[in-house]
DNA sequence: GCTAATCCATACTAATCTTATATAGATTTA
DNA sequence: TAAATCTATATAAGATTAGTATGGATTAGC
């Protein structure tokens, strides 16, 4: 039961446009030395970030990306959700048709009830209370 | 984010042996049929509940297995961290040297705090809890 | 117009993990 | 003697992960 390291490499990214967003547009170059993620990971990973309205660009020259939210509007559960193909911790939670017993089973409603505490947590973090400290710039 | 079959079946293991626990020791057969899962897995699965001292067996003919402790007794948190090679949510929370900047890492601690929470949930959470109702003998 | 930068799509791959199944017995006890 | 657990290891198919590679299209500052 691991994040998948999208889910933390995108983390990381938002804290570090939130430490830089004073200094304008920051590039995918910077973030990478930064954040030692390569280039075109961090490609990969801007991608869904901007599809879900977390992040913004510019084009062009002196270009390069901003966030889209104040860093307190944005959940560690939004990027998590964002990046696990599967957010619950079982896959009758949110597909019960998976499981012929789903309709009264015990052990689905437990899990359920777990992965509901976690996303409450992950919900109540935000960035804002990630970027503070002495330049934790991974994990 | 997934948990493993293993989990799941180890709870599904043990629930079983609970309902059945007045008809004395269970036969892996038994819970094969029931519970849908492989005799051979299942021999995989119940060695480490046995080692875990949840599970004690009985050998010879009209031996099988039987919960060695009471299902209020039995947490899924029990469950998950024995069959999750990694129960935390990411690697640097119980091994903070695999990551040079977790000694003050604010995404860090927050992952342990979310992990932390989870398991608070599923620590409270026992086999007494989920053997009731209509025979969901799945997931 | 040149160039720095984002944007886009897809393919490939190496490694690892998962989920079993298979094989071959040793041991215990009703 | 036979039903059952116990042990150990090997194998394999499939999925997933974590990236790298390829090859460009587009935008806009200078």
């Amino acid at each position: 039961m691991k994040l998948s390291t999208r889910s933390r490499y995108g983390a990381r990214i938002l804290v570090d446009l939130a430490r830089n967003k004073d200094q304008g547009p920051v590039q995918i170059g910077e973030i990478s030395k930064r954040q030692d993620i390569s280039v075109k990971y961090l490609e990969q990973l801007i991608r869904p970030l901007k599809k879900a309205n977390l992040v913004t660009s510019v084009r062009g020259p002196k270009g390069g990306h901003i966030l889209a939210e104040k860093p307190e509007k944005i959940s560690l559960g939004q990027i998590v959700r964002l990046f696990e193909g599967q957010s619950d911790l079982v896959e009758c939670v949110s597909f019960p048709e998976k499981c012929p017993m789903s309709d009264d089973c015990q052990v689905r409603l437990a899990w359920r009830d777990a992965t509901e505490v976690l996303y409450e947590k992950l919900d109540s973090t935000t960035i804002s209370d990630l970027m503070n400290g002495n330049k934790p710039e991974d994990d």
